[in-house]
DNA sequence: GTGAAAATACCACAAATGTGCTATTTCACG
DNA sequence: CGTGAAATAGCACATTTGTGGTATTTTCAC
């Protein structure tokens, strides 16, 4: 379904936006253009203007929530969607495509041509897939993850470690015994496949961040 | 000293540029602006235009090195800097306001009116420092990491740590003494004002890879 | 309402880290 | 030539990590 050509252009941050904005300009003169910096911004426009092209930074919704784009997207019947994001985020990318394929996808290091090309695309209907979109679809998921993902509490207490904290601190911290966040720290571990306080600690600064947050709404 | 009004906007991310351009031409319409995406092109146009005032985002440079940014600064006399980038880069943001005052910051989740004056004021050869940029040099500065800089043997041996490797299969690896690498590991951890491996990792990880790295070349 | 997964907790012990010291050699710089 | 920083190496010991087990309770999907 074609959308109406009106714009919503939801990102924190306003250099973003207002480049987003001059880009608008160059290819619709004249079309209707809206700024959202913050998820409940989004929230409001698109109650009013439910036919939008919604240009969206998934880094608005706290903790980069897959469910909260979602449930927006689907509030808004006739609305079409380009997620404009920054690029290393494969695991979030990977979850909200398998969820909802109906979504066009350009990155922020993306040329100025090809985001062009996805805004005229998504403008019309049709669905926009840059190259680092489709490469995450298809790579391989990392079967590991997949196959053996962290439970809540497992991240939660990645996280702690991560930060640098002890055993024993995040113990006292979360009123735990040392037993049972030293059980957790083993069973991340195996499911990570590594074995020491420095890998660990990388994963989760490279990878497993985002994956993380969803779990501390 | 005042520069030209001659701009480089130094960005990997297009659509950054884009929004910057615009921004400069409300301000100063008819300026000369320059684009640069890689920190090779932005060396080059340096050298045709060594006075101008350059916006730069750090994450154009190879592992966010310091050293990069400070020798392409001293090497342009007369130029005027703007640091423009992410906000949670504290440890890379203190090492570099220590090493060189004389540059302006403002970051990317700043407003478009605090961007403006940022720009104005470095147009006009004053220094101008964001909300973040003056919490970050009130905090705690570890006065520490500016007097006392990692030594050669120290970063080499914080690489194999944030690796994931032991002391004891570093000190194999390099034939040294467990006692040596022991050392050279107590060291760091003074030296960077941190008490864990995990911390040793962090920081490796967001601020020391650059000059980590310079000893790998 | 049954069964699986997750969260909780404990014991024990080898390995590694973190930290208090000291000491020798090497090498650049004034 | 002397001074200092860097690299090397050692001793000792408390703390923490990493790993082998087992066991109870909570939670949640089916």
């Amino acid at each position: 379904m074609k959308p109406d050509s009106h714009y919503i252009i939801a990102d924190n941050q306003d250099i973003t936006r207002r480049g987003m904005i001059a880009l608008l300009e160059e290819l619709q003169g004249g079309a209707l253009i809206e700024e959202a910096a913050g998820s409940r911004q989004l929230m409001g426009l698109l109650r009013q203007h439910p036919r939008s092209v919604v240009v969206v930074d998934y880094s608005l919704f706290d903790f980069h929530s897959v469910s909260q784009l979602l449930n927006m997207k689907s509030g808004a019947a006739g609305s079409a969607w380009l997620l404009f994001t920054d690029e290393p985020e494969e695991l979030f990318l990977r979850r909200l495509l398998l969820a909802d394929p109906d979504i066009s996808v350009v990155t922020k290091q993306d040329s100025l041509e090809a985001i062009r090309e996805a805004l005229l695309a998504v403008s019309e209907g049709t669905l926009y897939r840059c190259e680092y979109a489709e490469s995450v679809l298809k790579e391989g998921v990392p079967p590991k993850k997949v196959a053996n993902p962290l439970t809540p509490s497992e991240k939660n207490i990645l996280r702690e470690i991560a930060l640098g904290k002890t055993t024993k601190e995040i113990a006292i911290e979360k009123h735990l015994s040392f037993h049972t966040v030293n059980a957790h720290r083993r069973n991340i571990y195996r499911k990570l496949g590594v074995n020491s306080l420095s890998e660990a600690t990388r994963y989760a600064l490279q990878a497993g961040l985002a994956d993380l947050m969803e779990y501390y709404i």
